[in-house]
DNA sequence: ACAGAAACGAGAGCACTGCTCTTGCCTGCC
DNA sequence: GGCAGGCAAGAGCAGTGCTCTCGTTTCTGT
């Protein structure tokens, strides 16, 4: 499948692994609504005409970035879970994997924004998006899995209004996962980028300096919301 | 300040305001990027060097738009509040607020986006904004500061590295609310935006369904970690 | 080994964008 | 009444996404 044939494929995924460095450098630099194909063609030296053998379109290009991004986003926070796996209590490693979100959102915050923030124009994720989009979730999920399995999850009180989306949730992603802490996993989940979309966005400006404290703190009681006990059971 | 002296003027601000309704039209219909000055113009039947008369560039209309948009917003949340001010426990008025702000979005997304979604390109906001964008800000912190001078408030712990912050904040925006329940707050305002981002971004698409429920809960568990009575002290 | 097919790069061109400059008209003020 | 300033309109510039055509190169089936 991913076995390269003759010299043409090979160019073909260097040619196109180089368009999208350009695009991120781009992106880096200007944001995505100005990303231009024609500026990143005339950077890599080919007519603008050529790239379109490699993305049909603009958005296709924007797609291919976003799923690099969600990509890059998901395995910061599997290794940030890794590292800590079992070692730690589960508030704090839920903790260190928000923070480790937080900083590669700081790190790159035009990608972040590419898929947190607004959805461009008339676009519309494809389905290639979902698979990696819900890497970071997953992260989440079996930090509650663990714990639920070791018994020092507190499963929380669930709204009946909630419980079908619950039982679904949890049979579709998080299979031995109380359905209760499952919905509140999914609330505490936005609320997570709810605080890193805010500082990146702008919205904290001249208002709030310490930054780092404050959200570990509520990321911390976001942990407790879903049932992760602070300490190990002895 | 407002009183309009002649003929001109008068024309002058009908026209302003023709402008930015068919832009907030455009606006709707195809989202921020693709608002297109031409457009407007074309609609309202005129050049479109005639529209630079009224708004030196994009970028200012678009200011002019977020502008309203701030002050749409903030009117729906200070109405939700004065419907029901001291008629209703503290927890249930926080939530009307949230709820009516939720409802707001769900009815304008894309003005939502706007104030709310990734910045746009090279766009910084100007000064003129930071009025109206507190709006909503200050109903949330009237409606601690109530529940503090009732002495209904349970007043959160405060980490040391968060004092200056919120001894700053308080004293700048929230005078007589206690400091720490003023850095409870703005964590809590981030996260319900949160909330309504993932939900008007797509994020909950294929996810959850019964987005209200979990939207109230999520919600008024952010009431109580700031320090909000469910109950009137009897 | 060679012909046909497929992939490729480059250029011209279309319709659109934000924005500027110049030219005249028309209105409100002294 | 003149006249300065606000105003609309048109042409034009540089840039954009995207399409089409036209040679050339590379791979593939016989």
């Amino acid at each position: 499948m991913s076995t390269i044939r003759g010299a043409r494929e090979r160019a073909r995924v260097e040619v196109t692994a180089a368009i999208k460095d350009e695009a991120r450098k781009q992106l880096a630099e200007e944001g995505a609504a100005k990303l231009s194909l024609r500026a990143v063609a005339r950077e890599l030296g080919m007519a603008s005409s050529a790239l379109y053998r490699y993305f049909p379109s603009r958005d296709d290009l924007l797609t291919a970035l976003i799923v690099d991004a969600y990509d890059a986003i998901g395995a910061v926070a599997e290794r940030a879970a890794a590292d800590r796996a079992h070692t730690v209590p589960p508030v704090e490693r839920w903790t260190a994997v928000a923070c480790a979100v937080r900083e590669w959102g700081l790190a790159h915050p035009h990608e972040y924004a590419l898929i947190f923030g607004s959805p461009v124009p008339g676009y519309t994720a494809p389905m290639d998006t979902v698979g990696p989009a819900s890497r970071v979730g997953l992260v989440f999920i079996g930090i509650a899995r663990a714990a639920s399995e070791a018994g020092e999850l507190a499963v929380p009180a669930l709204a009946p209004e909630l419980r079908r989306d619950a039982e679904r949730m949890a049979a579709e992603f998080a299979p031995g996962v109380p359905p209760a802490a499952v919905a509140a996993l999914v609330a505490a989940w936005a609320q997570v980028f709810g605080l890193i979309s805010f500082e990146l966005f702008g919205q904290f400006n001249r208002v709030v300096e310490a930054r780092e404290p404050l959200f570990r703190r509520a990321v911390g009681e976001l942990a407790r919301s879903v049932g992760l006990p602070a300490a190990p059971a002895a």
